[in-house]
DNA sequence: TAAGATTGACTCTTCAATCTTC
DNA sequence: GAAGATTGAAGAGTCAATCTTA
């Protein structure tokens, strides 16, 4: 699904409509909301590429990291739909096909009998590493911005993260 | 999937691991990629329920405003899928559904018969309006930032379309 | 009764294959 | 043969309903 670079910027197309519709107090708040759902189209797109080799999607990524960086390499589910902020199903899909493939395994939680217990294995550690790696060079280390403005887009798009009230 | 506000920012935790782990250098690109997936999900969810009482997608919703903002009320079916940077399939979904809800019309296309014109219906230009309305007020004059750092935001967002090809 | 997890239905997206027209 | 659009299949996400345990 590529396409050649447009003549004109889109978003710049519609923010201009809006001005001489009469939102143009509104007109801001359309652009910033339209331009995080483009370039979140544009990174995943690129992630789902590089983690393609590997078998995985960014979210079954994101359940390897969480259990790799957690102190014991297990977590309950809940707690992870909890830190990745995701619908309970969406978390019992990704296990499940992590299952499948051998990079996790479930385990009772032995301290509630409702729970079920995520646990990485040797294959899951060892692809979460690799797949880090691949994505380190070819994503995050590339992403296109003066090195300087990296920390000014994450400081503003974590104050809408906070005033939305995803966190204290 | 309401969730309460977690005591710590989980993208916060995730950098720290980052750099605690020898990618000091892939740190910070790591955050912003993973803020604006986070950030497009919860507008994605405020967009939809704001559109649904409207029987609309965010998708749909912006196939209808595409041919609002159109010269004669219709497009070709593949201009919308470079515009909106989406799949072809996409659009002839999108389109299909408008069409089942009377919001906009199929037409051959004069000039080319393997084509395919979207025209809107009047139905369909009075709801993209109220549908807008409510986007205006809900969500987009809504957006939890300093009037002075929407124009910052959107910048930095459009370099970083800008240098992903997006447009010229 | 409530909480954790799962299931099945539904939606949206992309991809590959196909059909028609240029 | 190439381009525009469509179709069917597969993947991922949410939601509502359900099952089990606390």
């Amino acid at each position: 699904m590529d396409r050649r670079p447009l003549p004109v910027d889109p978003i710049d197309v519609a923010v201009k409509h809006w001005e001489s519709h009469g939102w143009q107090d509104a007109a801001p708040g359309m652009g910033v909301l339209t331009s995080v759902m483009r370039v979140q189209q544009i990174f995943a797109a690129e992630v789902a590429e590089v983690l393609r080799p590997f078998g995985l999607t960014f979210a079954r990524y994101e359940v390897l990291m969480l259990l790799l960086f957690s102190r014991r390499g297990s977590l309950p589910l809940g707690t992870m739909g909890e830190r990745l902020q995701v619908h309970p199903a969406s978390v019992t899909n990704a296990v499940t096909r992590l299952e499948q493939d051998g990079l996790i395994r479930r385990l009772p939680n032995p301290s509630d009998g409702r729970s079920a217990l995520a646990e990485l294995t040797a294959k899951g550690r060892r692809l979460a590493v690799s797949a880090t790696d691949s994505l380190n060079t070819q994503v995050f280390r590339s992403i296109a911005l003066p090195a300087d403005e990296l920390p000014q887009v994450y400081g503003l798009l974590k104050a809408l993260r906070r005033a939305a009230g995803d966190f204290t």
